[in-house]
DNA sequence: TCAAACTGTAACACTCTTGTCACAAAAGCA
DNA sequence: TGCTTTTGTGACAAGAGTGTTACAGTTTGA
């Protein structure tokens, strides 16, 4: 989460693959923290936020895959590129893997150079942290470090996704998303899931910012998104 | 390029697998134009103005690899997300594949369904950038991003057939559109619709823009089609 | 462990949009 | 002026897009 020096998360159970890892991840100037088994990598994660994870598939008790479908169901930690390392070849992991919300997926034996290729290009990709932002518009204020949200000084009980949801029509008030945009965003990439879905949690949403009163403040752009205001 | 039907531009030389994939890309919604080799992939891509380029790496002549490098650096195609496919499951051409632009890379055998996702992930990804233009004429004011638009400051109600209308003629204030161009421009490229639907529309693009009164900007060319202005 | 909360999907009702037709109006042309 | 061609427009049925509810499957938190 460090502004100059990226931190990596590397979870693998194996010593000696983790010695290496590790040793090449310092070498290409990241910072880096282990975790040996699921657990531990959870907690981690909360502990150290960091800007990309390799993640081990196969480990004891809690497997990569587990902790990948956990870590993308949380909105804190959604966002978070997780790249999938694993020994498992044939097409159906790789399609599970992605599905579960992996943001790549590297074959084992890998290359430590296709390794570190694939570990900048996520952090490339990954987005410019929006921590400790407090957005307005009009009567509702998000607090994005608390995860609070006030309509009128009132406050509304929203679920993660809603919470994401509203974040993101909030970064960019009037601005038309359309579905698809919405689902990369707020679900992430590579997750199959119904565009409809999206108009269900919007209802759900407009009911929560709706529910001490107020004007319904999201506009539905008929053939193409919604947009607050 | 199309404003609803995201156009896929597919290169690969063998025709069995073209098939698939061009089949699976319809299937799913997509414009699909297709090229058996470099050469011709290169043209393709000013002709059609692809959202995303599926890109196979062997191919005789000008390979993948060297059609890549060359989109990612010309300034107008460089933002075109391309999707690599490889049968070499070496290390070595994955980095190199990365490395050379390829915002992705598949290799072969893919499953459909994978492949389908990362175009799909790949188009959410493109389609913001292209958003967030401003365009005026007169006392008609037309905002992209926010999907608005308003004469003498008060908001008009457009379907989004009208809504691309407008779009259309305004980019180009004075020009005449043929009721094929702009069938071209606002339907999309083959969808048959009569002519005279045309006419239907810019009537009633007429009554919207009318509506608060002012008079009608729009002109008709008789014999030809119509202008803003 | 149990209850409450959250999520994704299907289904249905309803609204808005759309393409076409028919006919009226207007414009060219001799 | 008559006649033909082109354009404008109201009506309408079909279809697409959207709002909402119900529900089953999970996860979360006590």
């Amino acid at each position: 989460m460090s502004a100059d020096q990226p931190t990596v998360l590397l979870v693998e159970d194996e010593p000696a693959q983790r010695e290496v890892l590790s040793y090449n991840l310092e070498a290409e100037g990241f910072r880096v923290a282990c975790a040996d088994n699921g657990e531990d990598a959870l907690l981690l994660v909360e502990e150290e936020q960091p800007d990309v994870i390799v993640l081990d598939w196969m480990m004891p008790n809690l497997s990569g895959i587990e902790v990948c479908r956990r870590l993308k169901m949380r909105s804190q930690t959604r966002s978070v590129p997780i790249i999938m390392l694993s020994a498992r070849s044939e097409e159906v992991d790789r399609v599970r893997g992605l599905e579960t919300g992996a943001d790549d997926y590297v074959v084992k034996p890998y290359s430590i150079v296709e390794l570190m290729a694939r570990v900048r290009a996520q952090l490339r990709r990954a987005r410019p942290a929006a921590a400790g932002l407090r957005l307005e518009f009009d009567d509702i204020v998000l607090d994005a470090e608390t995860h609070r949200v006030t309509r009128a000084g009132a406050p509304l009980k929203l679920g993660p996704t809603e919470f994401r949801l509203l974040s993101t029509f909030m970064e960019k008030p009037g601005r038309v998303w359309s579905r698809d945009q919405l689902l990369d965003r707020v679900w992430g990439r590579d997750i199959y899931v119904d565009t409809r879905t999206v108009d269900v949690h919007i209802g759900r949403l407009r009911k929560a910012l709706t529910a001490h009163g107020g004007a319904d403040p999201l506009r539905t752009v008929r053939g193409t998104g919604y947009a607050l205001g």
